[in-house]
DNA sequence: ACGCGTTGTAAGTAAGCGCTTACTCAGCCG
DNA sequence: CGGCTGAGTAAGCGCTTACTTACAACGCGT
């Protein structure tokens, strides 16, 4: 086998990301070392000098898997404000369902990883959302709290991150009725429909006015734009 | 070893229903036979005897996890009606979040086979679907159009089917949430509070007026009651 | 009492698992 | 050149896996 010699880190590296989509459509348990050693192009023994075990290679990947989203930074420079609600929430389901920038991929497997972690002791999915929830919530709350004082917003008692968590949810579940190749939601009408109506019924769910919402749905997508 | 002796159909159902809860908690691939007879408290070999295959014996939990839910039967003697839209969605959530009566575990086990079939094919999750679906959505979207009569209902675009799914989602996608020991989403609030949030949610989303999700939450939960 | 089908098991099997050992070879510094 | 270091592997270790085989014990009709 003629195999480039590579230092130690990109040879890491490399392995890594050979592993990723393995451990990712089969779990841990169904991925045998062998298989990992194929994919990166290596030798099993090769595995093993870079990783001490089968299960510490596994876990690198998900702390590295825990690395928030690029897209997530440009949120930062957006204003609260009713516009940036409505925007993170049609970002959101948008991206959910049809993946990032036509890259359905990396959603596949960043989901399948957060299936089987939900499936094991959670870690994963907990440290993700410890690592993603800090750059969303306090702008969608803040958004919620000025879409609120501008009239776009019906008061309510709940709270403002739950309701994040819940248009999450839709998405998120939507994204996972589509990680098989055959969905296994009868959902009606094609899916650029399901990604509008989803996104309303979230808006609508969170409080946001018809006029708001109707407003919301001719608007460009979310970029850090004048206030 | 003392075992009684049962007959072939006993020992099936007996060696099933041990199988269970450990295909659910480990997946296939992390389920050993061993441990599987352990469970039954068989020897390897009856194991093998009742199933040609330790697949088969995992085929035959998931066709059987198909049957619906007794409490789905209920459903079918209700009339079409806002307050049977609003029950539907409490209900629902209401059994995501706390589970059937008390019975979390029953719940814990279904939702982790549905999550290993969606990482493997999906078979599971569509034909559980399948099976679900027709006793619910018709009620559903029927009750949506009572309730739009009653005008307790914004008149909408969106496909009564899918906005039952939306509403599923945000349940199951709870539920997912608290699989592990520890949640994983960080909701605030106790769980009452989180149940009647997300079902309030929901109705807003589906387009109930705010006269009716208030009616509703003081309402008596699901029964077939008088029109 | 006896034969016979069914229920059950102890003791295997080959194949595959995670991981290790003992080794080769390329490059680089003195 | 010669010695050293680190990247890389072939071969196989001990063990577990899914699955089999050969045989024992029960229950029941005759």
């Amino acid at each position: 086998m003629a195999l480039s010699r590579l230092d130690s880190d990109d040879r890491r590296k490399a392995i890594v990301s050979a592993a990723v989509p393995l451990f990712a459509r089969n779990g841990f348990a169904g991925t045998t070392t062998r298989e990992l050693a194929a994919a990166a192009g290596v030798s099993e023994a090769l595995l093993f000098r870079h990783f001490p075990s089968k299960q510490s290679l596994y876990r690198e990947i998900l702390t590295l898997g825990c690395e928030g989203d690029p897209a997530l930074e440009k949120l930062a420079t957006l204003p609260a404000s009713t516009e940036t609600a409505c925007g993170i929430v049609r970002f959101m389901v948008r991206r959910f369902v049809l993946g990032s920038e036509c890259d359905r991929r990396d959603l596949d497997l960043k989901m399948r990883l957060m299936l089987h972690s939900c499936l094991e002791d959670g870690d994963y999915a907990r440290e993700l959302f410890a690592a993603v929830a800090p750059r969303v919530v306090p702008l969608f709350t803040a958004s919620l709290k000025a879409a609120e004082a501008a009239g776009d917003l019906v008061t309510l008692a709940s709270s403002g991150a739950n309701r994040f968590w819940f248009a999450h949810h839709v998405g998120a579940m939507m994204a996972f009725a589509f990680l098989p190749q055959e969905g296994f939601i009868p959902y009606e009408g094609g899916i650029d429909r399901l990604v509008e109506e989803a996104s309303d019924f979230i808006l609508r769910g969170i409080g946001m006015t018809e006029a708001a919402i109707a407003a919301s749905r001719t608007a460009p997508p979310l970029q850090s734009a004048a206030d």
